[in-house]
RNA sequence: GAGCCUGUAGCUCAGUGGUAGAGCAUUCGACUUUUAAUCGAAUGGCCGUGGGUUCGACCCCCACCGGGCUCACCA
């Protein structure tokens, strides 16, 4: 154990220098990084969080070493099949192959030749629509080939000393039966979880006998015959692979010290770990798939840039936080905090922007418009085109647009679906009095006329705002004020808004009077 | 039972061994032919409690109290 107090102040540097340090002692000049994947689940939240932050102790690593590295993203899709899973079809079918490896159960999508096979390519399609470079690895290849095969023999010669550091972690009825073998039943193809009645090291095979029928079978451990427990499996593919690095949620804690144990029980020295917090729905429970609380990537992505789910990811990895939608507009504007900062950053290391986007921020990232602001003048102006944003945005810098600003135009869309999803359906849209009923009508009829054209004003928006004026002067308004608070009440559902005329003009005159109108009538339907 | 996170402004949270920070909220002001976005400013904190280390602790160590989570079948 290194005592050396790290002077790197970022955890992806501190970690890299923790891998740096194993590569050292071990005489390697290639680190291997990897991160596992439960079978069972599609890719969602978590997944993306542990390959961002991998990736980024990896480049860490690489800025820091100049040495190689890999990062291999292995899947256990040799796994036995243990529930059928609610959110997939054909399930009686699935039912039907219950307990056998993902890789032997066939896909219910019908579009791979196994469950697992669709499960693998779901997860490789996810990685590389956020562009992380990886080698995915299939456990069922790994075994099948027989790459796992002398790892396998090594395990079977130490079967006690494994069994022994598993069992105290036990409940009283697995632990008579514990075994980190897990033979496939030849004839059902089905992981079995049996007691293992005898081990026999030199031809690499195991004993034991069938519950149901009573059969005695021997099995080999290679080649594809028999996988081993999870625990035992995380092991042994450390130590077949010599991983360097991984990480796991802190649900797994306990299951790194065992697999911790079972590796050095085999002689090998365990990868470099760290544990992060999970992430909690708003109400601080656990978000996990079976649930379904908390928030998807796809949610996520709906409504703010995968920058910034970058950013969220970025913070300390050790602290337990909450994520649910609240969040990402802070998120998101974080992001476009530390991209700002990133040129004058004396330590561009600390900055999560730098990290974010692999040491290279391209020319056009960030914004000058924080997207708080942005959702705000979506709501405020109650916009759903991005032209319309586009029309308030240039008031503020003069000749954006999209092409100029191509990040913010992204932020716009998010800000546009952002408003139609969470901000426009909880407005509370008031009933007009009769006064106000009047102005209204006029208003439309106005606009029908094209009369602003006999106002005053150097552009449309301000003959529009001078003929809004007009028609509050003209109906008996006291004070004025109430005609502004009812266009914003009745027609927009706030209690403010923008200036009127200038909203007219970029909302459309055509449109403005077929929100008068509708506003009109859902008075008389409610009525 | 084992372990982990957490306690900082009214709220949500940053933070570094060297004079406490942001956003929102609140109040005031600027801009505006009524507004709003926006901009400026102010208000607001025994940094959970008690010890210890230190010239100096929100930060490090210990204890306690409060809030919460995870694992204790399987992966």
């Amino acid at each position: 154990m290194s005592e050396q107090i790290s002077t790197q102040p970022s955890w992806p540097f501190r970690e890299a220098e923790r891998v740096a340090a194993r590569l050292k002692q071990k005489g390697k000049t290639e680190a291997l990084f990897e991160t596992g994947y439960g079978p069972s689940g599609l890719p969602h939240i978590g997944t993306f969080g542990e390959v961002a932050r991998t990736t980024w102790v990896r480049k860490a690593f690489t800025d820091l070493t100049g040495l190689p590295s890999r990062l291999l993203a292995f899947s256990d899709d040799m796994d036995g099949l243990r529930k059928v899973p609610d959110n997939v079809p054909n399930k009686e079918m699935l039912k039907q192959h219950l307990g056998k490896p993902l890789t032997k159960v066939p896909d219910p999508f019908g579009k791979f030749d196994s469950f697992g096979e669709h499960n693998n390519n779901m997860l490789q399609d996810f990685l590389n629509e956020f562009g992380f470079e990886f080698e995915f690895a299939s456990s069922s290849d790994y075994y099948a080939s027989g790459r796992f095969d002398n790892a396998l023999l090594h395990v079977l010669a130490h079967h006690g000393a494994i069994v022994d550091i598993i069992r105290p972690s036990l409940g009283p009825e697995r632990r008579a039966s514990y075994s980190p073998i897990l033979p496939i039943h030849p004839r059902t193809g089905i992981v079995m979880q049996v007691p293992i009645d005898q081990v026999d090291v030199e031809h690499g095979t195991v004993f034991w006998t069938d519950p149901d029928t009573n059969t005695k079978y021997e099995t080999a451990v290679t080649g594809g015959a028999a996988k081993l427990q999870w625990k035992a499996d995380w092991a042994m593919r450390w130590h077949a692979l010599d991983v360097d690095y991984e990480m796991s949620g802190k649900d797994l804690i306990d299951s790194v010290k065992l697999s911790s144990a079972i590796v050095r029980a085999l002689g090998t020295e365990p990868p470099v770990c760290l544990t992060y917090e999970l992430f909690l729905d708003d109400k601080g429970q656990k978000i996990s798939k079976s649930k379904g609380n908390g928030l998807s990537v796809e949610q996520w992505l709906t409504y703010a840039p995968k920058e910034s789910l970058g950013q969220f990811m970025y913070h300390a990895p050790q602290r337990a936080k909450r994520l649910f939608f609240d969040v990402i507009p802070r998120a998101t504007d974080d992001y476009i905090a530390s991209v700002a900062a990133l040129p004058t950053a004396e330590k561009p290391y600390e900055n999560p922007a730098w990290h974010i986007h692999g040491g290279e921020v391209p020319e056009h990232a960030g914004s000058p418009i924080g997207f708080t602001m942005l959702l705000n003048l979506a709501s405020v102006i109650n916009a759903d085109s991005p032209e319309m944003l586009w029309g308030f945005i240039r008031a503020y810098i003069p000749g954006a647009n999209a092409e100029t600003y191509p990040f913010l135009a992204r932020l716009v869309h998010h800000a546009i679906v952002y408003n139609r999803d969470f901000v426009a359906p909880k407005k509370q849209f008031r009933a007009p009095s009769d006064v106000e009923r009047g102005a209204l009508i006029d208003l439309a009829e106005s606009l029908k006329a094209n009369e602003m054209v006999q106002y005053p004003g150097a552009t449309p928006a301000e003959q529009l705002q001078n003929l809004v004026y007009a028609i509050g002067k003209r109906h008996p308004f006291a004070p004025l004020k109430s005609w502004f608070d009812c266009l914003y009440q009745v027609l927009l559902g706030q209690v403010e808004g923008p200036r009127f005329g200038g909203f007219i003009a970029l909302y459309g005159i055509e449109r403005t009077i077929a929100l008068v109108e509708s506003a009109l009538a859902r008075d008389v339907e409610a009525a």
